[in-house]
DNA sequence: TTGGATGCAAACGCTTTGCATAATT
DNA sequence: AATTATGCAAAGCGTTTGCATCCAA
C-alpha cells in the first residue's frame, strides 16, 4: 500500500453539493468555452458565497473526468468546454474576449512539418469579431 | 506638454549596454524563437550577473521597436523571434519544449469563422517532437 | 459520524514595477 | 553632469494549495 493518504485533493466520489450543480450548469447553458472567471460569474448567480479556488478544484476534476474539455490559448488564460462531437477549433473575439467554437479545421498540416520532425497535432486559433460585436 | 516625466520606463534612445548586447545577441544565435528564461540563460554566458527583469524590459522594448516579435502559443509562455519574411506558423516540441518556426501556412480559414462573425486573422500552432527529440 | 468539499488566505510561477545604484553619452 | 539602464526585491495576475470548518452520505 502506500501508507500515506491522499493530501487533500478531491479524490473520492463525488458528491453532490450546490456549488457543483452551478458551476456545471454554468458550461451548460453559456453554449460556448468559459474562463473560470466566467464561470464564476455565473454560478454565483445561484450560488452567490461561491469561491473561486471552488470552481478551480471542480473545473480540473471534470476535465479529469472527461466531463469538460481544455481549450488553451495564445496569450489568454484557458477557456473551458464541454465535449462536443467532432475535431473542432476556436474563434477568440478581440473585442469582448469570448471564445467560440468553430466547427471545421482546414486540414493539410501534414506538409508543414520541417523535415525530421514528427508532427502529432495541431491548434488553429481565429481572431476577429464575433457576431456580437461585429460592426 | 505632457509636465509629467516618464516615471522610470526606458523611453529614450536605446543606449549601448553589454547587456543589451548580449540578449540581442541571444536571438541572433538561437536559430528559433525563444523564451525570456532561454534568453537569459544564453546571454548569462556573456554577462553573468544578468538580471531576469533586464531580459524582459529588453525584449519589451526590442518588440516596441519592431526589432523582435511575439510568439503566443497555447498554455506556455510566450516566446520572442527575429523578425522574418513571410507570414509562418510555429512548431510545439513536446519533448525539449522548443518552439521552431514553419514556413508555410494551411490557407483555407476563410470559411471557417461562423456566419456574421468577422475574420481578422489566424494562429496556427503544430505539435509534436522537433528532429532533435524524434527517434 | 466521517471523509470529502468549501471558503479564505497564503503560496506559486511568470511578468512587471519601484527604487537605489551603476554606467553610458 | 544628466539620465538611462541595471539588479534586486516586492508587487501583480492567474492558478494552486493549506487549513479550519462545513456538509452530504
Amino acid at each position: 500500500m502506500t501508507g500515506r493518504r491522499s493530501p487533500s485533493p478531491d479524490a473520492g466520489p463525488a458528491r453532490r453539493t450546490p456549488q457543483r450543480r452551478a458551476i456545471r450548469r454554468a458550461f451548460e447553458t453559456a453554449g460556448r468555452p468559459l474562463a473560470p472567471e466566467e464561470c464564476l460569474a455565473r454560478a454565483r448567480r445561484e450560488v452567490p458565497r461561491l469561491g473561486l479556488a471552488t470552481v478551480y478544484r471542480n473545473i480540473r476534476r471534470l476535465v479529469a473526468e472527461g466531463s469538460l474539455r481544455t481549450v488553451e490559448l495564445p496569450g489568454a488564460p484557458a477557456r473551458y468546454e464541454l465535449p462536443r462531437a467532432g475535431h473542432h477549433h476556436h474563434f477568440h473575439c478581440r473585442a469582448c474576449d469570448g471564445v467560440f467554437e468553430v466547427d471545421d479545421c482546414p486540414g493539410g498540416f501534414g506538409a508543414l512539418a520541417p523535415g525530421g520532425f514528427r508532427l502529432e497535432g495541431h491548434e488553429v486559433i481565429l481572431y476577429g469579431l464575433c457576431a456580437g460585436c461585429a460592426p
